[in-house]
DNA sequence: TGGTAATTACGGGTAAAATCGTACATTGCT
DNA sequence: AGCAATGTACGATTTTACCCGTAATTACCA
């Protein structure tokens, strides 16, 4: 029996593995400065937060050197499915054609992104 | 000049908000009757929220009977809005458009569903 | 080889969220 | 009037998220 432990990210989690989904693979340093851009917090703050989210298992690393080498142990689609199902129920009513209406809606979107998502519209329909 | 105040509901408060939206107005009994068929927390833990919730200024309440009545006092549609935006940006690299899609391939949608949302691109495109 | 710079480990400290127990108030019924 | 039931208010505790300072470790190089 395998044991699935539910780890929900949190909001600087998110962030954090945002940069290493980016990447593949980066060390805090690297981690940090990028988080610096929008976001002043020391770099033990990120570190620190880094090492948890390792005890966590939502990351892993490489510490055969001193400087360790930290990799998303989560994927980017895993985790935005989780988080899209967390919404749907919570906020959407379980439906997850008002989530899609209300993004479509309030947010513009390329002509390009429209037809791609047309597309997949027309292929998920051939399915039925 | 009115101030608004961006207060981002938590997680259970939220799920507060889902029963009142569905109901329009509702006692603290009666929330809570609703939220214990999938959550087993004390009668008094969700009577300290929404009271806590109307400090913030989520909910509204009628106290000229013992028993209060409240009500949401914000809508779900901004706060559809204001979750969306945030997950966009931390967890589908600001692209509206991939989020739709995740949720369009992950997630069974209806073929009545899926001709509203087709429409709503019609839409979309002929203004631009 | 000894010193310096970079990195990790550790501990703590604050704030917010969530939960609960208990006290107090009100109403209805007998 | 008194009791039981129901509701609100309040205070305390626990957990979680977030943040930072300092000590210990390692690597490099002069």
């Amino acid at each position: 029996m395998t044991i699935i432990k539910n780890t929900k990210p949190t909001e600087s989690e998110l962030e954090i593995l945002q940069v290493l989904w980016d990447r593949q693979s980066a060390t805090v340093r690297t981690v940090h400065e990028e988080l610096s851009k929008t976001k002043d917090s020391g770099y033990t703050t990120t570190l620190k937060l880094m090492q948890i989210m390792f005890e966590k298992g939502l990351v892993t690393r490489d510490d055969s050197n001193k400087t360790h080498i930290y990799q998303p142990a989560v994927s980017r689609e895993k985790t935005q499915k989780q988080f899209l199902n967390k919404m749907i129920n919570t906020l959407f009513a379980g439906s997850p054609a008002n989530l899609v209406l209300q993004a479509l809606g309030g947010h513009a979107a390329s002509e390009e992104e429209l037809e791609k998502i047309e597309l997949l519209i027309t292929q998920l329909k051939k399915q039925k």
